[in-house]
DNA sequence: GTCTCTTGTAGAGACTCTGTATAGGTTAGG
DNA sequence: CCTAACCTATACAGAGTCTCTACAAGAGAC
């Protein structure tokens, strides 16, 4: 951006309200940042600066917060996060956060974009630096969004990837939507022994746990002690490595891979084995 | 530091208050020398001197300063984490980093805590549930603060762990500590491949690169790489697989374990190494 | 084509910010 | 009593920002 553009910006469509120092510099907040972002990403998409501009300040005014992702943002977010540009991405996510209910954030644009990142550095287009930039940051937002989540009334599921599963990163979406669905969350990640995580189970008094892992034979491994665990508590397993076939093995809920069916399915099919109605007044709210 | 800038920063923002003697020499304190710290490293993020100060002095007004870690938080912690009491965790985290300057809090509290787990959980005290409920809650917590850590104006620094290495944790502390000298932090995270980091180093023009493991192995495996990289930026190790004589071997800098000192170990050795002053009249603005 | 409107860019002249320097006097310590 | 370092106060310079005006390339309309 050019000093020159930005007073433009300023002057032509008030775009821009940046406070002043007493000498008369001026001293810009972090949304005339994400203001100057958003239009800039507009006029990317064909739209002229003066309707960009409009379509920036009513965004704002409106607080929208629709169920389909706005516009070329999983591309913006591509970018960002394949040009380790940190600024960017992060002014993406907030943006695609704060416009768009999280469930819907999380379905269709974090998770597709983080696998369509796997996907290229599958094929050799994208560095194993690349994917690891971006993991890492996503997986940062997305614990900031997963603060407090084992706080409140809810039932309480365990969510753990099968020993030597490394994708965490789509069972924590998981349980951020499980979350919203009223649950108490107690994630216990990557690579998790199941014997360690039907303590934790017991411990922690839950009602339900899922297993996720991206490769079939993982959950082979393991199907006996899954098996097992189907006596203390609802067992629920999902990635790409669960099958059918396999849930039906080890008496266990096949997760669909949606979030929101998955969660929806636990919710309901966990009521129903416990033989009573969802206690649907412990719902919380988590921000 | 000249003295007439220590003067000006002392009359233009009241960032100083020393104390005189009879005849009216200025008597700094430690709090002053940490002010002054602080106060470059906020330049060299990129803000402007007026706003530096005036963060510095309001960071001071909060509260957050002190350098020792209340009594038995650490216990608290601990208990939380073994208990897999989220919102107990979470609160004690924030009693801690908001009550102790973030150096401190790191350093003498969570890394601590960290390494007792780990410790623990070798010698079969603790599960691997709560050593990775422990982790990713912590890990959350410690990319929350590492938000925007790019951002600014500073010279960069890469940080990656080696291959097969996976414990980030430490690094991730690093990193913060790093950025609070200044630096700005690229990071690449577990198991990062050298080739892909040199990549990564030479697009984003970073002047360090920072690779650690808790296995020596694991440095001699990939020693030679490290050692062409040479050429290119400062290359430092560190972690507990770091030793006098690997680092010698691939003219490396070898990081202290105190995160205070090695990250002041690299600030100072890569000005060095660049042969120059540091460029400190880069001043830039930013609200 | 010609005219008008939009929009990114550029320059002039004044001012701000901030690190540095100078002048003239004072203090500390041997 | 001498010297180095410190004191206050003021000044300075370079980089950057301020306002205001202008300008040129492109897109439509007629």
């Amino acid at each position: 951006m050019s000093v020159e553009l930005l007073r433009a910006w300023e002057t032509r469509y008030r775009l821009l309200r940046p406070k002043r120092t007493v000498g008369g510099f001026r001293l810009y907040s972090d949304l005339d940042a994400a203001r100057v972002q958003r239009m800039r990403s507009l006029l990317g998409s064909g739209l002229s600066a003066a309707q960009a501009a409009r379509t920036v300040l009513q965004e704002e005014a409106a607080g929208t917060h629709s169920t389909t992702v706005p516009l070329g943002i999983v591309g913006e977010l591509d970018r960002a996060l394949l040009a380790f540009d940190e600024p960017g991405a992060h002014a993406t996510l907030d943006r695609l956060f704060s416009s768009v209910v999280l469930e819907t954030a999380l379905e269709d644009a974090v998770l597709p974009e983080l696998r369509s990142i796997g996907d290229r550095w599958a094929a050799g287009e994208v560095t194993v630096a690349q994917e690891h930039f971006a993991s890492t940051l996503v997986r940062g937002r997305l614990l900031a969004l997963a603060r407090g989540w084992d706080q409140g009334r809810g039932h309480r599921a365990v969510l753990a990837c099968v020993p030597g599963e490394l994708h965490d990163l789509g069972l924590i979406c998981f349980g951020l939507v499980l979350r919203r669905q009223g649950w108490r969350i107690l994630y216990l990640g990557q690579d998790t022994p199941i014997e360690t995580a039907a303590s934790a189970l017991k411990r922690s008094r839950a009602t339900a746990f899922v297993a996720v892992s991206v490769e079939r034979r993982r959950f082979t491994a393991v199907a006996d002690e899954l098996a097992d665990l189907g006596q203390r508590a609802t067992v629920a397993i999902g990635g790409t490595g669960a099958t059918k076939e396999g849930a039906r093995r080890m008496g266990a809920m096949l997760l669909a891979p949606q979030l929101i069916t998955g969660a929806t399915q636990l919710t309901s099919g966990a009521s129903a084995s416990l033989g009573g109605r969802r206690e649907r007044t412990a719902t919380a709210r988590s921000g």
